[in-house]
DNA sequence: AACCTATATGAATAATGATTCATGTTTCAT
DNA sequence: ATGAAACATGAATCATTATTCATATAGGTT
């Protein structure tokens, strides 16, 4: 019985709502652009959900008809987020050759990603600090998809054999690290320099004498 | 002319102080302790100065003797935690045989770090919505100290040529998803396993067929 | 037109918690 | 012993803000 449910005979005199018509969904949807834009610039607790309906143009109230509170839109904004970026990266990773390219390439579409949604990153980490759960949620979600996918080539021979679970959250922090450092506090290293050095390590280690 | 100052003529009424005595310094350590435990477990927003002080066993005004406010506080135990690792790591890592086997051993001593210090981790990550700035020099420095034993064993014919700022950012950020994973959320696969697979990844790469 | 539901409004509420400061106590050099 | 500096105290201040709710408007159906 979470206060969003939305039974028929429901008593309670108000509480969020699922939009039901398109009037609703599109302030539902200005209300969480909102949040987005200033969750990303001003941080979560800096952000007052007078400024996310100033900035969405709507009265504080209406905040209320679509969200049980401010850690409700947060949620929501993770969990469209992690929707949006994995559609993204499945798209730019097919038509890959083998799997170390198909690491590269969805590398490049993660960094490529942070560059253009620059607070995605900063409203995804700093739900770690809201509602653990759903930072858990997002990279549980993340690691089975990609848990899948070495295993997958591991058996066609394509990679060596190992812990592929190891491997893949090693693999998920890189992309985090290189996406923090080199897309979004300093843009100095080629997007190609960056893909060359990552493809390198990854088909050979670091090792020069590889025996 | 931040609060902080302590010229000798300061006119200011009161002010974060540093001690000058023996029985200053504990007072001091004792409310760093207690802000430690308390932004560790509670997190920096949840944690009030109240919580902190009632830990401590001192008196709510003794925060702001030694702490020109809580973000102050923060930032002294970033830095201190800053500290304490590198000498840890640098302690760790001596007597490695060559730089893939110190990058293992250096990933053994953070794990066991993070295990040992779960509130380290918390902290340093919120550091990063309180100040970020703090949080770019911890991983700046960091970065620093790693860029030149990378570039020496890169001379030393060790490595395979590469951009080596590129792995630096990569290689924290595997560790920190490794400790963040597995040190931290869930201690399901043994310390042994994650190093031997990250030894073959460091060595070999990912890919089977390497040529 | 009458009516019902969904949607929109923003002043008022209510709780919180960081910081200040006037006062009291301890320490210690002389 | 004594005075001054360092240290300790916690009630009072002050500002901030998430959330509620009574009321008003819009949309569409009969």
């Amino acid at each position: 019985m979470t206060a969003n449910e939305q039974g028929a005979g429901e008593t309670a005199i108000q509480g969020p709502r699922k939009p039901k018509t398109a009037r609703g969904k599109k302030t539902r949807a200005k209300i969480l652009r909102a949040a987005e834009e200033c969750f990303g610039t001003l941080g979560y607790h800096q952000a007052g959900i007078t400024d996310i309906t100033r900035y969405a143009g709507v009265a504080l109230g209406s905040f209320y008809s679509y969200f049980s509170g401010k850690e409700d839109a947060m949620r929501e904004l993770v969990r469209e987020m992690g929707y949006n970026l994995r559609a993204h990266l499945a798209q730019n990773v097919a038509g890959a050759t083998d799997r170390v390219d198909a690491e590269v390439r969805g590398l490049r579409a993660f960094l490529e990603y942070i560059r253009d949604h620059p607070w995605m990153y900063r409203i995804l980490q700093e739900v770690q600090f809201v509602d653990e759960a759903v930072y858990r949620e997002y990279y549980d979600t993340f690691s089975e998809h990609y848990a899948r996918l070495l295993s997958e080539a591991t058996q066609a021979g394509e990679l060596r054999p190992g812990n592929n679970q190891v491997r893949n959250w090693a693999l998920m922090g890189m992309g985090h690290f290189l996406g923090m450092r080199f897309a979004l506090w300093e843009q100095d290293v080629p997007m190609d320099e960056i893909i060359k050095t990552m493809d390198d390590l990854l088909r050979h280690g670091l090792a020069r004498s590889d025996q």
